[in-house]
DNA sequence: AGTCTGATATGAGAAATCTCATATTGCTTT
DNA sequence: AAAGCAATATGAGATTTCTCATATCAGACT
């Protein structure tokens, strides 16, 4: 985890990345500039947090864990997105855990020192209300699909949606969590993809071979 | 589904059920009272909804039903909560669908007549981010749960939960739905509480008799 | 090269959950 | 009361998913 305070550098991300359209004052004096190794923790689960991030470049995951150790992937979190929004208004106090895929650059909004004027900026609060509704709606959707299919279509899906240039190279411990199944019954569907020759295991990635017979297993859904 | 213009009722509800806690400007002018009787529609799933629905009395479930025809039911909506925000911000065209279990009495506020009020008031911004943010907590959380447990103990659970005088009787149809589960799956964990003698059957539903071994069963969870 | 270690993969049997066919029950209607 | 019908319940076998033990692999260290 690095700070940057360096004020040129700054003022590069602010140019390249503006926060104008989200806040109706100047926020600028409230926020410093940090960054994340990938597998460094943005928010520590059951920990208050001290900033609200806005994510300008990176993906992180948020996950949940439970007392029996299992751990809940429940979302992916792309840039450009506000972290820790939840725990600004005082929705619960204390954060899930969020942790960074590839190296993360994020504004840390210093939130004690202008908490008043964020809960009072109309601009701020339209925006925040619309992405709260935005994420839940997509996780929704997500819960939804995971309990009403077989692993086998949601793989598929995922595989379709996931892979570049026809291959397939998400990390299983991570999509397994994701997509709410143990490490092992994924690999046992994908091996099953191979044996049907719809994926051929390559040393990038799993290569899709039969991008139609994916789509038709895919579909049985829709 | 009955609407009710009866300037004196309306006042009643008023007082009784104020809004000035959410509104920064008289909103009133803008609001019907429509009462609902169980099993209706308050919106139906795909539809463009005509209101933002504030529920004050009774009890609704939210759905969303799948190309396979499973339903899932992603939530139980309890007075008093508002109904139909994300659609009123933009965040998704069409509705879920939302049903009443008990009649249900909402104020339904017509948005096209005052959206721009309604989007410019901080009170009501800050009132429905927090709103938005718990109850996609609660989703989450609920989630999460069901996918890292099996139905046992997340049934003890429920059990302990809605129970009244130690007697459980909601309806199987929709538990089963809440909990992501098949009917016939949901009867036969049931059925099994029953034979291990942790619940009796009744004429008015189910008898907790041992309310100790549900809790050590809910528990292997916490 | 050898070995240690953590991550990744596989095997096999058990448990959880689903599907579908068939009963049973409780209302209506006649 | 009989018949019809929808909601609710049960049985049995098939699938999906899990658990846990073991195997393989890749990089770090000696």
């Amino acid at each position: 985890m690095v700070t940057i305070n360096d004020c040129g550098i700054m003022e590069d991300y602010y140019n390249h990345f503006p926060l104008s359209d989200y806040f109706g004052f100047d926020i600028h004096p409230y926020i410093s500039i940090i960054q994340f190794d990938s597998e460094e923790s943005l928010l520590q689960e059951g920990r208050i947090p001290h900033f609200l991030y806005y994510l300008i470049e990176g993906r992180a995951k948020l996950f949940l864990s439970q007392g029996n150790g299992r751990i809940s992937l429940i979302n992916f979190l792309n840039a450009p997105c506000f972290i820790g929004e939840m725990e600004l208004l005082g929705a619960q106090e204390v954060a899930n855990g969020v942790t960074a895929i590839t190296p993360c650059t994020c504004y840390a909004i210093r939130v004690n020192e202008c908490k008043d004027k964020i809960l009072n900026d109309t601009k701020f609060l339209r925006y925040l209300c619309l992405f709260l509704s935005q994420k839940a709606i997509g996780n929704t959707y997500n819960y939804s699909k995971n309990q009403s299919y077989p692993l086998e279509v949601r793989l598929a899906n995922f595989i379709l949606i996931t892979s570049c240039n026809r291959v397939y190279c998400e990390r299983h411990t991570e999509v397994s969590e994701f997509l709410g199944v143990t490490y092992r019954h994924l690999l046992y569907v994908l091996a099953n993809f191979v044996k049907s020759g719809y994926l051929k295991k390559t040393k990038s990635g799993y290569y899709i071979q039969d991008l139609d017979a994916l789509r038709k297993i895919a579909e049985s859904n829709q």
